[in-house]
DNA sequence: ACACTTCGCTTAACCGTTTTACTACTTAAT
DNA sequence: ATTAAGTAGTAAAACGGTTAAGCGAAGTGT
């Protein structure tokens, strides 16, 4: 049987509440009892039970929610997330409970469903997309919760977001310093709420630099490397193939680059590179990927602080932090070549 | 305030008994009932609290501990199976508690302490040490866990593990087929349960070759790509190097082809190189790499549902599963040159 | 010397479920 | 007609903690 606090109480021979009052610090306990309790505990190697604690009181524990897709667990961009989320989460004193939706319960659902039942005190949300559902429906039960990105429009949940609009626009003038005037995008699926901040930063570095947008040189892809294989396939087939590619992610970079390959183009010198993220892999290809990257091990930290400040109600005056992307350079971006 | 179950039952004009049994499905209740009580809980949108239900029975979630080591959700290796653990937990009814040692709590007391204190029903333990003592306190507390990997010896855990041995033998019988003779070997730490198999598994294939065991092509790494990146180094330096390498890991291997592209080497002609794992981005960079394929993600779905088997106690037969890891032939690995 | 606080602890209420024990009513069998 | 055996429900006791309220003993100010 499971050792419980009623039998601490007796052999320390005081009262139940007693034995709580020092394992929490609350009441007032002197020396000598204190130090009886915690013989008795350690004795007994006595720990409460997690259930019967938090029936007061929060559940000590945070939430994140995966979508059905089986193995978003394996996307790098998001276990970056992930890890730094979980990083803080134990210097704040909090579990990480991870749930995946199913067929019978979609993402927004769980969602809710967590913070009902009061599994958990709060939400981190990754992998916003645009008018966020789950975001949407927290805000509007009034459920403590943080975004990984912006939040939809006119929802004012706290989030930790990068800059990307600024980034696609460094990531653009590097290439376009770098001589490239037909420079392609590929573009994350548009329903991530990053994909067209991303799309109106390569727009505006175009234009500052005197340069029509032309839609046939953007493409919207996919998220894994298959996908931007495909997209940098379809690009080369173009009458007018760019110089220059950006890639929405790393991921979809290293597909594009592993298709540049296959079309035996040099990247770096026939055709210019720009990932986005600076995963570890990203300096280990070959070549090496120029890349923006994106501090996501302290987003994640960021956003588990954030959210345990909105739990506790703590007055934070800073409920939106932004976060910049830093252009990397490596060799998988260089001078356009002379045509 | 929350909605609670007695609410529901004012609501309805019945018990709370009475809804506890419609809504767990064991009293005897006529259907008019039934129907009254589940109205009465879609209108209120009732859901029952998780610690009130779950201080009788069990709390429905598997435990999955991490190192203090920061950063250790962002290995592909460990993701990987990490996303067939979660995928196949949602499948049988469990949540996913990942919890980080931290510096008052090593892994061995996290784990005990998880499910002393029954925030957790189970536990799988991944990355298995050799006498990894977080199964061995486990086992002797009669706490339900299963190990990603051989158990200690002793202790008859329930496992799910990869047949590395054989897999060693493979790769290597693999490279001495195209002609290589001189083949080294960049291993996983040392304390890992799976680096002595794969060593035992290259020696043995090295043996039955005629070949001797030369302890200077042997590296004892890290994880990280970095690590193979100065293991290969390593290796390049001595006087009469490899013209073929097998890596512990994928990792390992990225970072090795790395330092041999740095080093003006063609893999796959110069010096071959084998890896182990085929992640995803395997089959995507330069070129792409030869591997063992391990089932890392039927690995975690099989894990969860061993574990959910002992947690519930039914009569598994099969409680040591063995995996067996498949060459995959790619272009990083090719005839041995012609000295 | 008296009322008033503070200290250190206990008793008991409470948290929201599940489950046990029991009751009133029907039906079936003797 | 009487008893036995379901049926459909209720009231209350767990479950294992936390916390509010209460209560003597000791200290304090007048």
């Amino acid at each position: 049987m499971q050792v419980t606090i009623k039998q601490v109480a007796q052999r320390a021979g005081v009262s139940v509440a007693t034995v709580s009052y020092v394992l929490n610090g609350t009441g007032t306990v002197t020396d000598e009892t204190r130090q009886r309790v915690l013989d008795a505990v350690a004795e007994l190697n006595y720990q409460p039970r997690y259930a019967a604690r938090s029936m007061r009181g929060r559940s000590r524990t945070l939430g994140v929610t995966l979508s059905t897709l089986p193995g978003r667990l394996a996307e790098p961009a998001l276990t970056e997330v992930l890890a730094g989320v979980a990083d803080a989460a134990v210097l704040r004193g909090y579990f990480l409970l991870l749930a995946t939706a199913n067929a019978d319960q979609d993402e927004t659902e769980l969602c809710l469903s967590l913070a009902r039942t009061r599994r958990v005190d709060g939400l981190v949300l990754l992998d916003m997309l645009v008018d966020d559902p789950r975001a949407q429906a927290l805000a509007g039960a009034g459920i403590p919760h943080v975004c990984a990105g912006p939040p939809p429009a006119g929802i004012d949940s706290p989030s930790v977001a990068i800059d990307m609009h600024t980034a696609a626009v460094d990531a653009v003038r590097h290439l376009l310093g770098l001589g490239h005037r037909r420079i392609g995008l590929i573009q994350l699926p548009s329903e991530l709420a990053v994909s067209d901040l991303i799309v109106e930063g390569y727009r505006q570095a175009l234009t500052e630099a005197g340069l029509p947008f032309d839609p046939t040189l953007v493409i919207e892809s996919g998220r894994t490397e298959e996908d931007g294989y495909q997209a940098m396939t379809e690009l080369l087939a173009s009458p007018k193939p760019p110089t220059a590619v950006l890639a929405g992610s790393d991921e979809l970079a290293f597909g594009a680059m592993h298709a540049l390959n296959d079309a035996c183009l040099i990247v770096g010198r026939d055709v210019s590179l720009v990932g986005f993220d600076d995963l570890p892999q990203a300096a280990h290809v070959n070549p090496p990927l120029t890349t923006m990257r994106q501090p996501r091990r302290v987003q994640g930290q960021q956003l588990t602080m954030l959210l345990d400040d909105v739990i506790l109600k703590r007055n934070t005056s800073l409920r939106t932090v932004t976060l910049s992307a830093r252009l990397i350079v490596r060799r998988s971006s260089g001078p356009a070549p002379v045509s």
